[in-house]
DNA sequence: TCGTGCCAACTCGTCAGATGAGTTCAGGCT
DNA sequence: AGCCTGAACTCATCTGACGAGTTGGCACGA
């Protein structure tokens, strides 16, 4: 029994059990048919109340769900705001799992690799001309970078400029999803590579490569050169555990 | 200012600032450090409340919110049961992205390519008998389908079964999430083939080289036959947009 | 003794009313 | 004009209460 086979009723959609998962339901609805764009405030949990004619109370349940789904912000004082899709779902998502099985590190790096391989390329073919100066400045600040907190920050930028170039905004949440999780491992992994193989400089090689190739619209190439990088990413931070 | 640069002042993790935030960080950790496993119920909200001197409605809002991440589940009557990792968020995410905007789609099944993929690649490294021959019997039932229902569900079978094949469970996981969304948009690319080119033999042969390439341990043929494949559905999708 | 049905205790779902604290903006004072 | 202040909103939380779904034990009958 691991998937859900075919439940025989099932009226989720249609009628919502709670009276707060039909406030839920309703915004929802409201947010994803347009009538509220990012940015814009919600109607006031008092509104709202007379409105759906429930308590205010069942109001902020409903308010409170879609805001620990990142639907919505929302802050005292002020009106609820829909926020624009963004990454923190899915950061959420990504460090629950790693934070309940240390395990998931690993699957988690190994499904970066997957996507950000498949960004390479299509930064190769859809990169725009700033976009590849971007990378290339972030390049530049990792070469000149002197202490691993700079150096780091310049690394995650050229990375995250790269799924940015790739044109997929998908691709660039995601990845900025698993940046968190990712993180406590990459620094353990750099402190290993100062202490012991202090060998920045085939880092710094990798990604010249990468910006490259992707500067020369060699997608497969391109490809190629970030699967090479993010496997010596792995490999080091396999080391640093053992 | 597209990426947060570094807040001076962000006390978040030592200090939530609701009461109700306070409540999930305190569940989450209990979650987190394994005091509560999966299918473990947690004390009722009363109790809760009492705990964490805060009123039972602030414990509410914080399971409420842990509820809308997945990571709780409650129903009337019944204490709140912690739930195994699950693909709930990601599918949530998955499809309130593409509801907001319907170009997401597109950029989705991109993913889904670099990680199917990649999960190919994997599954013929690692599946174990047992899953190759549920793999092929997936592929007979999608041999034998009459109807393109049975057809589409031993299809969905059949992907899932490699992405479980590949050890991976975030790939499962995030494969399972985005199949709701991108089902609509196969039912009416199947739609067209039925319509138009009925040709669903072409399909057939692109899963049979896929299996056949798993089993034969042929990790990169595996995946250029995947490739191949989504390719496939690519074009007959973006075809029934036409 | 064993099975069955019913009731009491728990627990969640929702409501009403009230207080405190943060935000905003329009006036009024300097 | 610029700054200050206070009223109006709005969210955050509490207390107390009632209804409805779930569960386990106890009494009753076979």
């Amino acid at each position: 029994m691991a998937t859900t086979p075919a439940d025989p009723d099932r009226p989720e959609r249609t009628q919502p059990r709670t009276a707060s998962d039909a406030v839920v339901a309703h915004l929802e609805e409201l947010i994803f048919d347009g009538s509220y764009a990012a940015g814009d405030s919600l109607p006031s949990e008092a509104e709202l109340a007379i409105q759906l004619k429930v308590s205010r109370l069942t109001v902020r349940e409903g308010v409170r769900s879609l805001a620990a789904r990142g639907l919505v912000e929302v802050s005292h004082g002020r009106r609820p705001v829909v926020t624009a899709t963004n990454a923190t779902q899915l950061r959420d998502f990504f460090s629950s799992s790693v934070r309940r099985d240390a395990g998931g590190l690993l699957e988690l790096l190994e499904v970066r690799l997957a996507i950000e391989v498949h960004a390479a390329e299509l930064a190769a073919r859809n990169a725009t001309p700033p976009q590849i100066d971007s990378l290339a400045a972030d390049l530049q600040a990792m070469t000149d970078a002197t202490d691993e907190e700079t150096f780091t920050a310049a690394d995650m930028r050229f990375h995250h400029g790269i799924t940015e170039a790739s044109g997929n905004r998908m691709i660039s949440l995601l990845v900025e999803g698993m940046a968190d999780p990712l993180r406590v491992g990459r620094l353990k992994s750099l402190h290993g590579y100062l202490q012991g193989t202090p060998d920045l400089g085939d880092l710094l090689d990798e990604h010249r490569l990468i910006l490259e190739k992707i500067t020369a619209r060699d997608a497969a190439g391109a490809a190629r050169a970030m699967r090479k990088h993010l496997a010596t990413t792995r490999r080091d931070l396999l080391r640093s555990f053992g």
